[in-house]
DNA sequence: AACACAAGGATGATTCGTCAACTATTCCGG
DNA sequence: CCGGAATAGTTGACGAATCATCCTTGTGTT
């Protein structure tokens, strides 16, 4: 009826193929993760986070940005986490509303176990099939469309809101 | 300690970029969708799924497939999009285990009017970042991708249980 | 100093997705 | 025609994500 502008065929192909993709491929990999360790993919993106830090430790805050997550899945995730031994959160002195997450022994074993199979996994489903090139378009066409996302103090979209920016 | 076969640099700008690129971007058109219409993106998905079809109608497991959901999500959340008026049930003749989803009226109206704002959405995020050529690249291996991922007969990795395949 | 306001987090209700178990029908081999 | 398997879909319980709200502490203004 209303004729809108529709993606075209080559469009299409690219959208959903990527949103398919990155479905199947997060499903089968959470899928993986399940079967060959304890730890769920959020899990291991937050103990990746942490390990990463030469300390193993960070602010909530922190993490939250570098997950792009939100504070109250963040805050919630963790404490999960922390039930299960794979963190600890420590008061942070500097700014007494604050806190850290730290990776625990635990934490750090689960996921060595974890790390090597999962890794497999994203090369046997999804590294392997690109060449350098392929690689690399797509790391470029990553960092682009990121970037234009970022509010590198962008106003987003506050149109008509646009009444008393100090 | 261990020490795993990591992702070296380009793999990990791919890799770890798509992922987060991913995120954001369904981040923002949920956002988008919510804000200028009553459907969630998984609303949305289903109800392209159901306008593509010329009679608006598809088994629950052709829908599934599709959008390669699993069934119990699938029949959760069509139980709920159907309590809001936006598509029906009804039973099918030839096989009366199974049953159609049919958009409604009132579906039909909410997709229409959310599609412009969804599809803008798309390109201003994302296509409109790219070029033909990446356009093309970014189909292709989602293409190859998922048909490595898709159980064309495959065994997928019954390695150690393949004792009884009659 | 006193105030409002922003930032870091926590919490509880609700919604959504997944898992396992279940019903009903169809398919198929004897 | 019968009995077991596979298929279509539902259901309930649980884990996970989101939203709004709230509390505490910092920051900045006057």
């Amino acid at each position: 009826m209303v004729d809108v502008d529709w993606l075209n065929e080559p469009e299409e192909r690219a959208w959903r193929g990527l949103q398919l993709m990155q479905m199947r491929l997060e499903r089968e990999l959470a899928r993986q993760l399940a079967a060959e360790s304890e730890l769920s993919y959020s899990d291991y993106l937050v103990l990746v986070a942490l390990t990463e830090r030469p300390d193993g430790r960070l602010r909530l805050f922190e993490l939250g940005e570098l997950l792009s997550w939100e504070k109250s899945r963040l805050s919630h995730h963790v404490s999960r986490m922390e039930k299960r031994g794979l963190v600890d959160k420590e008061p942070c002195d500097e700014d007494r509303r604050g806190a850290f997450v730290v990776v625990t022994h635990h934490g750090r074993s689960e996921i060595e176990l974890a790390a090597p199979g999962h890794l497999a996994a994203v090369r046997r489903l999804f590294l392997d099939h690109l060449d350098a090139g392929q690689l690399d378009q797509i790391g470029g066409i990553a960092e682009t469309v990121l970037a234009s996302l970022n509010p590198d103090s962008r106003d987003s979209d506050s149109r008509e809101s646009a009444i008393g920016p100090p």
